[in-house]
DNA sequence: GTGTATATCTCGGGG
DNA sequence: CCCCGAGGTATACAC
Protein backbone atom coordinates (compact mmCIF):
# COMPACT_ATOMS: atom_id res chain seq x y z
CA UNK A 1 0.00 0.00 0.00
CA UNK A 2 1.44 3.33 -1.06
CA UNK A 3 0.37 6.42 1.01
CA UNK A 4 0.65 9.91 -0.45
CA UNK A 5 -0.71 12.82 1.22
CA UNK A 6 -0.77 16.16 -1.54
CA UNK A 7 -1.87 19.34 -2.22
CA UNK A 8 -3.76 17.98 -5.47
CA UNK A 9 -6.94 18.70 -7.47
CA UNK A 10 -9.08 15.78 -8.92
CA UNK A 11 -11.62 15.06 -11.66
CA UNK A 12 -13.68 12.27 -12.17
CA UNK A 13 -15.53 11.16 -15.21
CA UNK A 14 -17.42 8.20 -15.65
CA UNK A 15 -21.37 7.66 -14.49
CA UNK A 16 -21.34 11.03 -13.66
CA UNK A 17 -18.43 13.70 -13.85
CA UNK A 18 -16.88 15.45 -10.37
CA UNK A 19 -14.33 17.76 -9.50
CA UNK A 20 -12.77 18.20 -6.44
CA UNK A 21 -10.52 21.89 -6.21
CA UNK A 22 -7.46 22.19 -5.06
CA UNK A 23 -6.92 21.21 -1.31
CA UNK A 24 -4.73 18.64 0.67
CA UNK A 25 -5.72 15.02 1.29
CA UNK A 26 -4.65 11.71 1.25
CA UNK A 27 -3.92 9.70 -1.96
CA UNK A 28 -4.16 5.71 -0.95
CA UNK A 29 -3.33 3.02 -3.58
CA UNK A 30 -3.25 -0.53 -2.45
CA UNK A 31 -2.53 -3.73 -3.88
CA UNK A 32 -4.72 -4.67 -6.20
CA UNK A 33 -4.45 -1.11 -8.43
CA UNK A 34 -7.59 0.74 -6.51
CA UNK A 35 -6.79 3.98 -5.53
CA UNK A 36 -9.32 6.15 -2.91
CA UNK A 37 -9.00 10.19 -1.80
CA UNK A 38 -9.50 10.80 1.54
CA UNK A 39 -10.11 13.97 3.32
CA UNK A 40 -9.54 14.57 7.14
CA UNK A 41 -12.67 13.55 8.19
CA UNK A 42 -16.11 12.78 6.70
CA UNK A 43 -16.30 9.28 7.51
CA UNK A 44 -15.38 6.36 5.72
CA UNK A 45 -15.95 6.88 2.44
CA UNK A 46 -13.37 8.49 0.49
CA UNK A 47 -14.23 11.73 -1.52
CA UNK A 48 -13.21 10.22 -5.04
CA UNK A 49 -12.07 6.78 -5.88
CA UNK A 50 -11.14 4.17 -8.69
CA UNK A 51 -11.43 0.37 -8.24
CA UNK A 52 -9.78 -2.57 -9.54
CA UNK A 53 -9.48 -3.21 -12.52
CA UNK A 54 -7.59 0.07 -13.59
CA UNK A 55 -4.42 1.33 -15.08
CA UNK A 56 -2.23 3.74 -13.44
CA UNK A 57 -0.01 6.34 -15.45
CA UNK A 58 1.88 8.38 -13.33
CA UNK A 59 3.27 11.26 -15.07
CA UNK A 60 4.52 14.53 -14.27
CA UNK A 61 2.75 15.78 -11.97
CA UNK A 62 -0.74 14.11 -12.98
CA UNK A 63 -1.58 11.05 -12.23
CA UNK A 64 -4.53 9.59 -14.41
CA UNK A 65 -6.37 6.03 -13.59
CA UNK A 66 -8.86 4.27 -16.42
CA UNK A 67 -10.59 1.85 -15.83
CA UNK A 68 -11.77 -1.07 -18.95
CA UNK A 69 -15.63 0.91 -18.53
CA UNK A 70 -13.92 4.12 -20.44
CA UNK A 71 -14.46 5.93 -16.99
CA UNK A 72 -11.21 8.24 -15.89
CA UNK A 73 -9.88 9.39 -12.70
CA UNK A 74 -7.81 12.49 -13.00
CA UNK A 75 -5.49 13.75 -9.97
CA UNK A 76 -3.31 16.90 -10.50
CA UNK A 77 -0.17 17.08 -7.59
CA UNK A 78 0.84 20.20 -7.00
CA UNK A 79 2.68 19.47 -3.77
CA UNK A 80 3.83 16.41 -2.37
CA UNK A 81 4.16 16.30 1.37
CA UNK A 82 4.60 12.65 2.37
CA UNK A 83 5.22 9.24 0.72
CA UNK A 84 5.42 5.95 1.70
CA UNK A 85 4.90 1.99 0.53
CA UNK A 86 3.92 -0.48 2.78
CA UNK A 87 4.04 -4.44 2.51
CA UNK A 88 0.65 -5.47 4.02
CA UNK A 89 0.75 -8.91 2.56
CA UNK A 90 -3.13 -10.82 2.26
CA UNK A 91 -5.53 -10.49 4.59
CA UNK A 92 -7.50 -13.26 6.16
CA UNK A 93 -10.69 -11.45 6.11
CA UNK A 94 -13.98 -10.17 8.14
CA UNK A 95 -15.73 -13.08 9.76
CA UNK A 96 -19.51 -12.20 10.91
CA UNK A 97 -22.59 -12.93 13.17
CA UNK A 98 -26.10 -11.38 13.48
CA UNK A 99 -26.56 -10.92 10.27
CA UNK A 100 -30.31 -12.16 8.00
CA UNK A 101 -28.38 -15.02 6.75
CA UNK A 102 -28.35 -16.58 10.27
CA UNK A 103 -31.66 -15.31 11.30
CA UNK A 104 -33.05 -17.18 8.37
CA UNK A 105 -30.93 -20.24 9.09
CA UNK A 106 -32.90 -20.21 12.99
CA UNK A 107 -35.87 -19.86 11.45
CA UNK A 108 -35.47 -22.83 8.98
CA UNK A 109 -34.78 -24.94 11.44
CA UNK A 110 -37.89 -24.18 13.62
CA UNK A 111 -40.62 -22.65 11.77
CA UNK A 112 -43.04 -22.92 14.39
CA UNK A 113 -41.41 -19.56 16.02
CA UNK A 114 -43.35 -17.77 13.25
CA UNK A 115 -46.38 -19.53 13.83
CA UNK A 116 -47.42 -22.85 15.25
CA UNK A 117 -48.47 -24.60 12.55
CA UNK A 118 -45.81 -24.18 9.55
CA UNK A 119 -43.48 -26.71 8.52
CA UNK A 120 -41.20 -25.96 5.93
CA UNK A 121 -41.05 -27.01 2.77
CA UNK A 122 -37.81 -25.64 0.95
CA UNK A 123 -35.52 -22.48 2.21
CA UNK A 124 -34.40 -19.90 -0.81
CA UNK A 125 -37.35 -21.31 -3.16
CA UNK A 126 -36.64 -19.49 -6.15
CA UNK A 127 -39.14 -18.10 -8.67
CA UNK A 128 -38.47 -16.38 -11.35
CA UNK A 129 -38.35 -12.66 -10.24
CA UNK A 130 -36.02 -13.51 -7.70
CA UNK A 131 -35.85 -16.06 -4.42
CA UNK A 132 -38.61 -16.51 -1.53
CA UNK A 133 -36.91 -16.67 1.85
CA UNK A 134 -38.56 -20.07 3.30
CA UNK A 135 -41.22 -21.92 1.41
CA UNK A 136 -43.34 -23.86 4.17
CA UNK A 137 -46.97 -25.21 4.25
CA UNK A 138 -49.26 -24.63 7.06
CA UNK A 139 -52.19 -26.57 8.87
CA UNK A 140 -54.76 -26.20 6.25
CA UNK A 141 -52.45 -27.50 3.64
CA UNK A 142 -51.94 -23.70 2.03
CA UNK A 143 -48.65 -22.68 0.69
CA UNK A 144 -47.20 -19.89 2.65
CA UNK A 145 -44.40 -17.72 1.59
CA UNK A 146 -41.81 -15.69 4.05
CA UNK A 147 -39.67 -13.17 3.54
CA UNK A 148 -37.04 -12.54 6.34
CA UNK A 149 -35.13 -9.27 7.01
CA UNK A 150 -33.37 -7.76 10.16
CA UNK A 151 -35.22 -4.46 9.84
CA UNK A 152 -39.24 -4.69 8.62
CA UNK A 153 -39.46 -1.86 6.15
CA UNK A 154 -41.50 -0.83 3.10
CA UNK A 155 -39.03 -2.85 0.97
CA UNK A 156 -39.62 -6.20 2.21
CA UNK A 157 -43.12 -5.98 2.15
CA UNK A 158 -42.92 -5.08 -1.92
CA UNK A 159 -40.51 -8.05 -2.31
CA UNK A 160 -42.86 -10.06 -0.56
CA UNK A 161 -45.77 -8.61 -2.25
CA UNK A 162 -43.88 -9.44 -5.58
CA UNK A 163 -42.94 -13.19 -4.69
CA UNK A 164 -47.00 -13.33 -3.65
CA UNK A 165 -48.19 -12.01 -7.11
CA UNK A 166 -45.94 -14.28 -8.74
CA UNK A 167 -46.33 -17.14 -7.24
CA UNK A 168 -50.31 -16.61 -7.13
CA UNK A 169 -50.37 -17.15 -10.76
CA UNK A 170 -49.75 -20.91 -10.43
CA UNK A 171 -52.96 -22.85 -9.35
CA UNK A 172 -50.67 -25.53 -7.35
CA UNK A 173 -49.79 -22.54 -4.88
CA UNK A 174 -52.57 -20.06 -4.87
CA UNK A 175 -53.89 -18.96 -3.34
CA UNK A 176 -50.58 -18.15 -1.36
CA UNK A 177 -50.14 -16.81 2.37
CA UNK A 178 -47.59 -14.31 3.51
CA UNK A 179 -46.08 -13.50 6.11
CA UNK A 180 -43.31 -11.22 6.64
CA UNK A 181 -40.87 -11.84 9.56
CA UNK A 182 -38.32 -9.14 10.77
CA UNK A 183 -37.00 -8.26 14.66
CA UNK A 184 -38.68 -5.07 14.26
CA UNK A 185 -41.26 -3.72 11.47
CA UNK A 186 -41.83 -0.01 11.31
CA UNK A 187 -45.57 1.38 11.54
CA UNK A 188 -45.87 1.99 7.85
CA UNK A 189 -44.49 -1.25 6.77
CA UNK A 190 -46.92 -2.82 9.08
CA UNK A 191 -50.11 -0.75 7.38
CA UNK A 192 -48.65 -1.11 3.50
CA UNK A 193 -48.61 -5.20 4.75
CA UNK A 194 -51.99 -5.29 6.14
CA UNK A 195 -53.76 -3.06 3.32
CA UNK A 196 -52.11 -6.22 1.07
CA UNK A 197 -52.69 -9.21 3.50
CA UNK A 198 -49.82 -10.36 4.44
CA UNK A 199 -49.13 -11.34 8.08
CA UNK A 200 -45.69 -9.86 10.54
CA UNK A 201 -44.10 -10.95 12.99
CA UNK A 202 -41.24 -10.01 14.59
CA UNK A 203 -39.07 -12.37 15.92
CA UNK A 204 -35.91 -11.84 18.51
CA UNK A 205 -32.65 -12.78 17.24
CA UNK A 206 -31.45 -13.48 20.89
CA UNK A 207 -33.89 -15.61 21.72
CA UNK A 208 -34.23 -17.80 18.64
CA UNK A 209 -30.45 -18.23 19.48
CA UNK A 210 -31.45 -19.16 22.92
CA UNK A 211 -34.38 -21.94 21.84
CA UNK A 212 -31.69 -23.29 19.39
CA UNK A 213 -28.84 -23.99 22.21
CA UNK A 214 -31.84 -25.47 24.75
CA UNK A 215 -32.65 -27.88 22.48
CA UNK A 216 -29.14 -28.84 21.20
CA UNK A 217 -28.99 -28.76 25.05
CA UNK A 218 -31.19 -31.71 25.51
CA UNK A 219 -29.96 -34.43 23.16
CA UNK B 1 -4.92 12.78 9.72
CA UNK B 2 -2.87 9.95 11.62
CA UNK B 3 -1.74 7.08 9.95
CA UNK B 4 -0.76 3.51 11.27
CA UNK B 5 0.50 0.96 9.49
CA UNK B 6 0.41 -1.87 12.26
CA UNK B 7 0.01 -5.75 12.70
CA UNK B 8 -3.08 -5.95 14.83
CA UNK B 9 -6.49 -7.87 15.80
CA UNK B 10 -10.04 -6.21 15.95
CA UNK B 11 -13.33 -7.06 17.08
CA UNK B 12 -16.17 -4.82 16.50
CA UNK B 13 -19.47 -5.22 19.08
CA UNK B 14 -22.65 -3.47 17.41
CA UNK B 15 -25.44 -4.02 15.57
CA UNK B 16 -23.15 -7.42 14.43
CA UNK B 17 -20.28 -8.80 15.92
CA UNK B 18 -17.17 -9.23 13.83
CA UNK B 19 -13.51 -10.17 13.99
CA UNK B 20 -10.94 -9.55 12.45
CA UNK B 21 -7.79 -12.26 13.00
CA UNK B 22 -4.27 -10.97 13.47
CA UNK B 23 -2.49 -9.54 10.01
CA UNK B 24 -0.97 -6.10 9.24
CA UNK B 25 -3.13 -3.00 8.12
CA UNK B 26 -3.58 0.69 8.30
CA UNK B 27 -5.67 2.39 10.38
CA UNK B 28 -6.53 5.77 9.75
CA UNK B 29 -7.69 7.79 12.04
CA UNK B 30 -9.42 11.36 10.63
CA UNK B 31 -9.43 14.90 12.44
CA UNK B 32 -13.52 14.47 13.14
CA UNK B 33 -12.65 11.19 15.02
CA UNK B 34 -13.36 8.62 12.54
CA UNK B 35 -11.82 5.27 12.67
CA UNK B 36 -11.60 3.11 9.62
CA UNK B 37 -8.92 0.04 9.22
CA UNK B 38 -8.23 -1.08 5.80
CA UNK B 39 -6.53 -3.77 4.12
CA UNK B 40 -4.32 -3.97 0.62
CA UNK B 41 -6.96 -4.25 -1.64
CA UNK B 42 -10.76 -4.47 -1.85
CA UNK B 43 -11.56 -1.31 -2.87
CA UNK B 44 -12.69 1.74 -1.26
CA UNK B 45 -15.04 -0.26 1.85
CA UNK B 46 -12.64 -0.26 4.68
CA UNK B 47 -12.45 -3.64 7.13
CA UNK B 48 -13.93 -1.93 9.70
CA UNK B 49 -14.90 1.42 10.89
CA UNK B 50 -16.11 3.83 13.52
CA UNK B 51 -17.93 6.91 13.08
CA UNK B 52 -17.66 10.37 14.46
CA UNK B 53 -18.92 11.02 17.10
CA UNK B 54 -17.04 8.36 18.67
CA UNK B 55 -14.46 7.99 22.17
CA UNK B 56 -11.34 6.85 21.36
CA UNK B 57 -8.76 5.30 24.39
CA UNK B 58 -5.58 4.81 23.73
CA UNK B 59 -4.36 1.94 25.88
CA UNK B 60 -1.35 0.22 26.04
CA UNK B 61 -1.24 -2.32 22.61
CA UNK B 62 -5.15 -1.66 22.85
CA UNK B 63 -7.36 1.05 21.25
CA UNK B 64 -10.94 0.68 22.07
CA UNK B 65 -13.89 2.82 20.41
CA UNK B 66 -16.69 3.94 21.47
CA UNK B 67 -19.60 5.72 19.87
CA UNK B 68 -23.31 6.97 21.78
CA UNK B 69 -25.07 3.98 20.75
CA UNK B 70 -22.90 1.60 22.63
CA UNK B 71 -21.15 0.15 19.96
CA UNK B 72 -17.36 -0.64 20.39
CA UNK B 73 -14.45 -1.50 18.31
CA UNK B 74 -11.44 -3.24 19.88
CA UNK B 75 -8.09 -2.74 17.97
CA UNK B 76 -5.33 -5.33 19.61
CA UNK B 77 -1.89 -3.56 18.58
CA UNK B 78 0.71 -6.24 18.45
CA UNK B 79 3.43 -4.28 16.30
CA UNK B 80 3.69 -0.91 14.74
CA UNK B 81 5.56 -0.27 11.83
CA UNK B 82 4.31 3.63 10.68
CA UNK B 83 2.88 5.89 12.62
CA UNK B 84 2.48 9.32 11.20
CA UNK B 85 0.34 12.19 11.43
CA UNK B 86 -0.55 14.72 9.07
CA UNK B 87 -1.87 18.52 8.89
CA UNK B 88 -4.72 18.49 5.71
CA UNK B 89 -7.01 21.35 6.78
CA UNK B 90 -10.66 21.99 6.23
CA UNK B 91 -11.47 20.08 2.60
CA UNK B 92 -13.67 22.68 -0.09
CA UNK B 93 -15.90 19.06 -0.81
CA UNK B 94 -16.96 17.83 -4.02
CA UNK B 95 -18.82 18.99 -6.81
CA UNK B 96 -20.84 16.77 -8.63
CA UNK B 97 -22.96 17.16 -12.35
CA UNK B 98 -25.00 14.23 -13.80
CA UNK B 99 -27.15 13.17 -11.12
CA UNK B 100 -30.79 12.39 -11.26
CA UNK B 101 -31.31 16.59 -9.68
CA UNK B 102 -30.15 18.04 -12.89
CA UNK B 103 -31.29 15.48 -14.92
CA UNK B 104 -34.65 16.18 -13.40
CA UNK B 105 -34.03 20.02 -14.02
CA UNK B 106 -33.29 19.25 -17.92
CA UNK B 107 -36.77 17.58 -18.32
CA UNK B 108 -38.87 19.91 -16.18
CA UNK B 109 -37.79 22.85 -18.20
CA UNK B 110 -38.62 20.73 -21.53
CA UNK B 111 -41.03 18.01 -20.22
CA UNK B 112 -41.62 17.57 -24.30
CA UNK B 113 -38.62 15.72 -24.50
CA UNK B 114 -40.36 12.49 -22.63
CA UNK B 115 -43.77 12.75 -24.32
CA UNK B 116 -44.48 15.60 -26.91
CA UNK B 117 -47.73 16.29 -25.53
CA UNK B 118 -46.82 17.10 -22.06
CA UNK B 119 -46.89 20.56 -20.36
CA UNK B 120 -45.17 20.68 -16.71
CA UNK B 121 -47.89 21.73 -13.90
CA UNK B 122 -45.43 20.91 -10.66
CA UNK B 123 -41.97 19.87 -9.80
CA UNK B 124 -41.45 17.80 -6.60
CA UNK B 125 -45.60 17.23 -6.09
CA UNK B 126 -45.86 15.72 -3.06
CA UNK B 127 -47.73 13.03 -1.88
CA UNK B 128 -48.43 11.87 1.36
CA UNK B 129 -46.20 9.00 0.81
CA UNK B 130 -43.45 10.67 -1.11
CA UNK B 131 -42.47 13.43 -3.52
CA UNK B 132 -43.77 12.80 -7.41
CA UNK B 133 -40.97 14.01 -9.66
CA UNK B 134 -42.83 15.76 -12.22
CA UNK B 135 -46.80 16.05 -12.53
CA UNK B 136 -47.89 17.12 -16.07
CA UNK B 137 -50.73 17.19 -18.20
CA UNK B 138 -51.05 15.82 -21.47
CA UNK B 139 -53.30 16.45 -24.58
CA UNK B 140 -56.29 15.21 -23.33
CA UNK B 141 -55.99 17.01 -20.13
CA UNK B 142 -54.85 13.69 -17.89
CA UNK B 143 -52.70 13.44 -15.15
CA UNK B 144 -49.40 12.23 -15.69
CA UNK B 145 -46.85 11.74 -13.43
CA UNK B 146 -43.29 10.83 -14.20
CA UNK B 147 -40.82 9.37 -12.14
CA UNK B 148 -37.23 9.94 -13.46
CA UNK B 149 -33.90 8.04 -12.26
CA UNK B 150 -30.74 8.03 -13.88
CA UNK B 151 -30.98 3.88 -14.10
CA UNK B 152 -33.94 2.35 -15.03
CA UNK B 153 -34.65 -0.43 -12.40
CA UNK B 154 -37.03 -2.68 -10.51
CA UNK B 155 -37.44 -0.05 -7.39
CA UNK B 156 -38.38 2.65 -9.89
CA UNK B 157 -41.34 1.33 -11.50
CA UNK B 158 -42.38 -0.15 -7.97
CA UNK B 159 -41.98 3.76 -6.48
CA UNK B 160 -44.03 5.49 -9.30
CA UNK B 161 -46.62 2.56 -9.00
CA UNK B 162 -47.15 3.19 -4.79
CA UNK B 163 -47.62 6.74 -6.68
CA UNK B 164 -49.97 6.16 -9.21
CA UNK B 165 -52.34 3.97 -6.83
CA UNK B 166 -51.99 6.65 -4.45
CA UNK B 167 -52.88 9.61 -6.80
CA UNK B 168 -55.84 7.29 -8.31
CA UNK B 169 -57.56 7.31 -4.70
CA UNK B 170 -58.29 11.55 -5.77
CA UNK B 171 -60.90 11.75 -8.37
CA UNK B 172 -59.21 15.07 -8.95
CA UNK B 173 -56.46 13.00 -10.39
CA UNK B 174 -57.75 9.83 -11.69
CA UNK B 175 -57.13 8.13 -14.28
CA UNK B 176 -53.84 8.89 -13.80
CA UNK B 177 -51.08 8.27 -16.57
CA UNK B 178 -47.15 6.59 -15.70
CA UNK B 179 -44.22 7.28 -17.08
CA UNK B 180 -41.02 5.69 -16.11
CA UNK B 181 -37.77 8.31 -17.73
CA UNK B 182 -34.61 7.04 -17.21
CA UNK B 183 -30.85 7.12 -19.40
CA UNK B 184 -31.42 3.27 -19.89
CA UNK B 185 -34.65 1.05 -18.81
CA UNK B 186 -33.49 -2.26 -17.75
CA UNK B 187 -35.56 -4.82 -19.35
CA UNK B 188 -36.85 -6.48 -15.78
CA UNK B 189 -38.11 -2.57 -15.00
CA UNK B 190 -39.41 -2.37 -18.64
CA UNK B 191 -41.56 -6.07 -17.96
CA UNK B 192 -42.94 -5.06 -14.46
CA UNK B 193 -43.77 -1.38 -16.35
CA UNK B 194 -45.84 -3.09 -19.00
CA UNK B 195 -47.47 -5.35 -16.43
CA UNK B 196 -48.43 -2.10 -14.98
CA UNK B 197 -49.85 0.07 -17.86
CA UNK B 198 -46.40 2.11 -17.17
CA UNK B 199 -44.61 3.71 -20.09
CA UNK B 200 -41.18 4.01 -20.46
CA UNK B 201 -38.89 6.69 -21.87
CA UNK B 202 -35.17 6.55 -22.50
CA UNK B 203 -33.55 9.98 -22.69
CA UNK B 204 -30.21 11.21 -23.27
CA UNK B 205 -28.80 13.37 -20.77
CA UNK B 206 -25.78 14.61 -23.52
CA UNK B 207 -28.51 15.65 -25.81
CA UNK B 208 -30.61 16.86 -23.56
CA UNK B 209 -28.04 19.50 -22.51
CA UNK B 210 -27.57 19.72 -26.29
CA UNK B 211 -31.06 20.98 -26.44
CA UNK B 212 -30.66 23.00 -23.62
CA UNK B 213 -27.91 24.67 -24.91
CA UNK B 214 -28.84 25.29 -28.44
CA UNK B 215 -32.35 26.90 -26.60
CA UNK B 216 -29.91 29.12 -24.83
CA UNK B 217 -27.63 30.30 -27.80
CA UNK B 218 -31.09 31.36 -29.56
CA UNK B 219 -31.66 34.11 -27.04
C1' DG C 1 -36.24 12.59 15.37
C1' DT C 2 -38.62 9.71 11.77
C1' DG C 3 -39.51 8.66 7.08
C1' DT C 4 -38.11 8.46 2.31
C1' DA C 5 -35.04 8.24 -1.62
C1' DT C 6 -30.29 8.28 -3.45
C1' DA C 7 -25.50 6.31 -4.15
C1' DT C 8 -19.71 6.64 -9.14
C1' DC C 9 -23.56 2.98 -3.55
C1' DT C 10 -20.24 -1.68 -2.43
C1' DC C 11 -20.25 -6.42 -2.03
C1' DG C 12 -21.43 -11.18 -2.66
C1' DG C 13 -24.04 -15.08 -4.71
C1' DG C 14 -26.40 -17.63 -8.40
C1' DG C 15 -27.68 -18.58 -13.12
C1' DC D 1 -21.78 -11.47 -17.66
C1' DC D 2 -26.11 -9.71 -15.51
C1' DC D 3 -29.54 -9.95 -12.00
C1' DC D 4 -30.83 -9.80 -7.40
C1' DG D 5 -30.55 -8.77 -2.56
C1' DA D 6 -28.08 -7.26 1.80
C1' DG D 7 -25.54 -3.68 4.15
C1' DG D 8 -22.82 -2.14 10.95
C1' DT D 9 -25.18 0.38 4.32
C1' DA D 10 -24.07 6.11 4.64
C1' DT D 11 -26.04 10.41 3.36
C1' DA D 12 -29.19 14.14 2.35
C1' DC D 13 -33.54 16.20 2.83
C1' DA D 14 -38.40 16.86 3.92
C1' DC D 15 -41.79 16.70 7.54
Amino acid sequence: MRLVIATCSVDYAGRLTAHLPTATRLIMVKADGCIAIHADGGAYKPLNWMNAPNVLTMGEGEWVVTNPKGETLTITLYEVHHDSAHELGEDPGLSKDGVEAHLQELLAADPTAIAPDLRLVRREFFTDIGPVDLLCRDAEGRTVAIEIKRRGEIDGVEQLTRYLERMDLDPAFAPVRGIFVAQAIKPQARTLAASRGIECVEVDYDELRGIESDELRLF
